[in-house]
DNA sequence: CGCGCCATTGACAGGTGTCAAGAAACGTGG
DNA sequence: CCACGTTTCTTGACACCTGTCAATGGCGCG
């Protein structure tokens, strides 16, 4: 029994909202509503099921052994989840937004299915890369050393997902402690630097999870770009790359060290 | 022509060395051998190529803006890379260690391939699915914030993945800024933390780069397990997370904060 | 209303990045 | 084989960032 015991609705499936058609796959589905920190899956269970969430949000996180907790990923309207390799979950999954909407797919059935339907394959195929995409970017975020880096990433990821682009405000669904576990720092940090950032008037502060984002070109300069792939300038990385480690402007020495081609052709 | 220009070799594909048969999917395949930091592919290069990596070892980078280099992922034999949901590379490949062997696969031909032979959906699709795995493990180790987890929890990951159970010693393929850029800390950093972990007999170090794990239960102390999950006690999680944030010995309050299923079956 | 949870702010110490210097390892060429 | 330059690795000193502890206010909910 994975699924929360007060799972509540569990709608026929005709017409799955979302903006992707997964064709005969939907008709593997079922459909649950879960409130606000109701469990997916969690830890250790049998890993039966992929999952689409259509609606709210969800975050798949990990205790670890002193007990704390590390959000390995947010999970939004659109994206596929659940698909693991080993035959337990690593993780677990939680909504947090009141009346998510979670489609739940078995692997099994899925997996036969995707035999039969290279369609039904490909998509589940891209799915996955696109999980893949995510985490590697995401990756990225979490390497970054300055809280201001990180939260920064963090509000552009964000209104990117959310595709914001035109009131340029994002009403986060999580709070701030969820925040703070997913790009691994402290609250108190998070808070500060939220802080920092309207009292430089990057972003505003409406409700408290409503972050309107004033200058967004002042939070990319400081998330460092590379948050956006398809941005207007991809920076040219083998002039930076090649050349023998150039000034940088006021380059803050950092973590880049050797040159990225070296001995390059030998 | 995104492949190295001066790759030396392409032996005619016959019984690619390698743990997993590919199939028939092995017969698109072209195998080139790379030379230390040699690339395999570059940012924003076109996705063309799925690749496998058959032995030697490289490095996914990215550089950020100021100059800086974050290592996604080390590839080591066995592992697919190369799946990516753009259509652009987002990152840049690059051998690390000499005489790299490497087998690129056509995307385009892999596909059609895969949307007629289900087993080679199959198997591509478990690779993904086996990526994300990896990433997400990875997620949680760069989602510590001590220097001694990052490196405790590195070396774990080494060695499992090097299944170097019998002789307890790894040879790292990988420089320690390599280490520093995968960790997200200063070379000096990771220096240091393994003077550390020597100090503590938790490990000795032969050659710079052949550890030897002297005290493995030591190590995983430190790393706070999570990083292998077939472990032998799993850890009740659920007692942990149900709880309403036990004493948990000399936990440092740390990182977890709200109780795992608040609000639970609300 | 009062109890949790969430969010913010302040004070402080410890860890880690930075800068600097030197030792060790490696490849190359004499 | 040795000399030499380059790269890698280590160690030290110091400042700053961020985690920790503590206290307060706001908010929703029973």
């Amino acid at each position: 029994m994975e699924i929360s015991p007060s799972m509540p609705i569990r709608e026929p499936v005709e017409g799955i909202p979302g903006d992707r058609a997964l064709g005969d796959l939907e008709r593997l589905a079922s459909v649950a509503r879960y409130g606000i920190g109701e469990t997916v899956y969690r830890f250790n269970d049998p890993s039966e099921y992929w999952f689409r969430i259509l609606s709210g949000a969800a975050r798949k996180s990990t205790l670890t052994g002193d007990g704390r907790r590390h959000i390995v990923d947010f999970i939004l309207p659109g994206d596929m989840f659940g698909f693991d390799a080993a035959e337990c979950r690593q993780f677990c999954v939680e909504a947090i937004a009141p009346g998510t909407l979670i489609a739940r797919y078995p692997c099994r059935s899925a997996e036969r299915l995707a035999d039969s339907d290279p369609q039904i394959a490909r998509i589940v195929r891209e799915a996955a890369f696109e999980s893949i995409t995510r985490l590697q970017r995401r990756m990225v975020t979490l390497g970054r050393t300055s809280a201001l880096e990180k939260v920064s990433t963090f509000l552009l990821e964000m209104a990117d997902r959310y595709h914001t682009a035109a009131t340029h405000t994002v009403l986060l669904p999580m709070s701030r402690y969820d925040i703070a576990d997913y790009l691994a720092m402290a609250v108190e940090t998070v808070s500060r630097t939220l802080t920092e950032l309207r009292a430089r008037h990057t972003i505003a502060l409406g409700a408290v999870r409503q972050v309107r984002i004033c200058n967004r070109g002042a939070l990319e300069e400081v998330a460092d770009r590379l948050t956006e792939p398809g941005s207007s300038a991809p920076r040219d990385l083998t002039r930076i790359a090649s050349s023998p480690m150039p000034p940088a402007a006021k380059s803050p020495r950092g973590i880049h060290h050797q040159r990225c081609n070296d001995r390059w052709g030998r």
